[in-house]
DNA sequence: CAGCATCCCAAAGGATACTG
DNA sequence: CAGTATCCTTTGGGATGCTG
């Protein structure tokens, strides 16, 4: 089931609003949340490859600081999305791996990411005719 | 320890690194931007269902203010996303639709929504565990 | 109706120093 | 090594008022 189908004419899936940010029908914000911030997905890809420990994970991201790699992890962790294993020995030792849950979410940046390569050129370009068109903008 | 929901594989879907927030070896991080922010992705579920008004998508979206939903919509028609028509009426009259690559992102945003629900309650259980096991905790 | 401009606050996140 | 604790800057985003 590949999300490649270039050139195909997409039907927008049917999709229940179930939007209301604070309205908690549907779970998608606490993943949005999780998924859309700045280095979940980074730890999330890396964890995918096998366990790593605290400085394995930081080397292997880049720019990411301690402390946002701790806090990343944690609330990973705390989602359930992460199992975080400390070994007794000196110095402390800790590594990641992810949980089932978490496993099958790399299937879905997968996706994302099979998306963003797929799109990336379209994307690029349709930014660049737009701030051609727009030469004061401020939209970022 | 065997989970209730459908037989989907656990194990983790093989991923290039490619992360590097700053080296856009791949342009997810773009993406991710984009469908990790506040709103882009209520607007999107929202015209998945059709064009809408700009009035339309606010009354739609609960909470967005207008600001946000400008700038959201700006955002997302700058990456292609998302067609913005103007008709020369009086008052103006504007609608946005999605475009074809905008309305591929609808079958990942159906993808994120259907694990959502599917693991919200594991997660839900999750932070439970968590936050009794960590009382006094920063985390969020 | 469909915005733009301003102001302002809260949250995210980086830098640095220190610890078990 | 694997973190905590502080401080401080940047960004996100809400509120409000005005316009074509």
């Amino acid at each position: 089931m590949s999300v490649t189908h270039t050139g195909v004419t997409a039907a927008p899936a049917e999709l229940e609003p179930c939007g209301q940010p604070h309205h908690p029908d549907c779970g998608i914000r606490d993943v949005l949340d999780r998924v859309g911030d700045k280095w979940s997905v980074l730890v999330i890809v890396e964890l995918a490859n096998g366990a790593r420990r605290f400085r394995q994970l930081q080397r292997a991201i880049d720019g990411i600081s301690q402390r946002m790699l701790t806090l990343t992890v944690r609330r990973l962790e705390r989602d359930g999305l992460v199992l975080r294993t400390v070994y007794p020995t000196v110095p402390a030792q800790v590594d990641y791996r992810l949980t089932e849950t978490g496993a099958s979410l790399t299937h879905l940046v997968k996706a994302l990411a099979d998306w963003s390569l797929e799109h990336r050129d379209t994307i690029a370009h349709a930014r660049q005719a737009y701030d051609a068109q727009h030469p004061d903008n401020e939209i970022r």
